[in-house]
DNA sequence: TCAAAAGTGTTACTTGTACACCCATGT
DNA sequence: ACATGGGTGTACAAGTAACACTTTTGA
């Protein structure tokens, strides 16, 4: 080992997002299990450490795979958090008994993920994965609760260089007041309703139903879908 | 060790931008030494393992000092590498004389900076550090190559989204066509020059300077300086 | 009939784009 | 004189923002 230099496990850390009715955004979090302590509720993101013959982006996949069950799910990375006081003590009691094995410091890199809320999860690792409203989101492990704020900001981003990408948050159909909805979640900007709902219906990619909705106490309002092949064909940059 | 995850060493690489005389975009590029082949002219990114108590940001402000002399630099983590083959067998050998010990995999957290072009570069720890061209850059080992042309997008999505830093390229005081260039080299976008002087200077925050130019075969240009101060008081959001 | 939200239309305002025109300087 | 780029002005197009008005539905 050459003395000085960190020597260590690299491991991948998955931020997914999911839109709830409530017009909230939601986090999937698993559960820590710790032997000693059975009746401990610890939460955690989903992730792993990186195997031998796998990239980063392979192994976020991978977690996520393990994850939802879901083979194909979009991703991003967006930051390595490397901070030599990230595991607490706590931590390394943990990756002792969890890896039977020492490790004090440890890098991640984090992944942004999108998951539409009323997907059936069917995890093939994890005994329990929730969704946590991003407001009430409990105290996580490392710098987890770190990452999750600097997910938020990344989201946003997200959404303002490619604004289709809302769409895997949402419903195969959806009304505009959803789309608006969450949209004003994210970007925190305000848009007047009526003239998003304009600027939307204008898209041509943005496919008019013929369904509405039901039992709802006021004009129900349409439903609409999103066409990518459309928007492929002719991908006009939307709103800014 | 724990069977299956890679343990590793972890580096960042930093690639530092610079703006030339002839309006192209230049990188800093670094020596890399063979004991055995003197004569072997082997650029690379500037870079270094990470140590012990270091996090990655701080890890990429030593190297950006140990290469430039400069205490402070603008710096951006855009990205990690970690595919499994990015060390070829000669990078592996290299890596055994380097640092006197057999690493086969690592993995790189990337990083972006900007440096005016005539400041003295005054390196602790490299012989040679010399400027490349973006279209000059030679084959680089491990994927260096690769890691330039991602921070080429990197770099245009940063002054999208934070325009001032590219006054951190320019001298302090600059024409306004310098700039005009500068932004051309970067965003690829064409703007009318005429509209965009006149959006510049519409900015409170660019000062107009009483010197001219001299020795021009044409009009002589004003000198403009940036005021952070300024901006920073009403920071308004600029070429989107 | 009323409240609530859907959906359309109108107008004013702000910004972007294209380009004409005059100015200053070295050859 | 003329080529080259500096710098200003103008006119039109496009996009954004504010808001009035009509429609539909359940209670």
């Amino acid at each position: 080992m050459i003395p000085n230099f960190i020597h260590t496990y690299v491991s991948v850390d998955c931020v997914v997002f999911g839109f709830d009715n409530e017009n909230r955004l939601n986090i999937l979090l698993v559960q820590r299990h710790f032997e000693d302590i059975p009746n401990e509720q610890h939460r955690k993101l989903p992730g792993s450490l990186i195997m031998n013959n796998e990239g980063v982006d392979d192994a976020a996949q991978r977690v996520l795979t393990e994850l939802t069950g879901i083979k194909k799910m979009v991703l991003k990375q967006f930051k390595c958090f490397a901070d030599p006081g990230r595991a607490s003590e706590k931590d390394v009691k943990w990756m002792d008994k969890e890896y039977n094995h020492h490790i004090d410091r440890i890098i991640t890199v984090a992944y942004l993920s999108l998951c539409k809320i009323d997907r059936k999860i069917n995890s093939s690792k994890y005994e329990t994965v929730d969704w946590f409203p991003v407001d009430k989101v409990p105290d996580l492990p490392f710098d987890h609760n770190q990452i999750i704020q600097e997910s938020l900001i990344e989201i946003r981003k997200w959404i303002e260089s490619d604004f289709t990408i809302i769409f895997e948050l949402l419903p195969k159909k959806f009304t505009i007041r959803q789309l608006y909805q969450l949209y004003s979640a994210i970007s925190e900007k305000y848009i007047d309703i009526k003239n998003f709902h304009k600027k939307i219906s204008s898209f041509n990619y943005i496919i008019q139903l013929d369904e509405i909705e039901t039992n709802v106490s006021h004009r129900a309002a349409r439903y609409y879908s999103f066409d990518q092949k459309i928007y492929k064909k002719n991908n006009t940059k939307l709103i800014k």
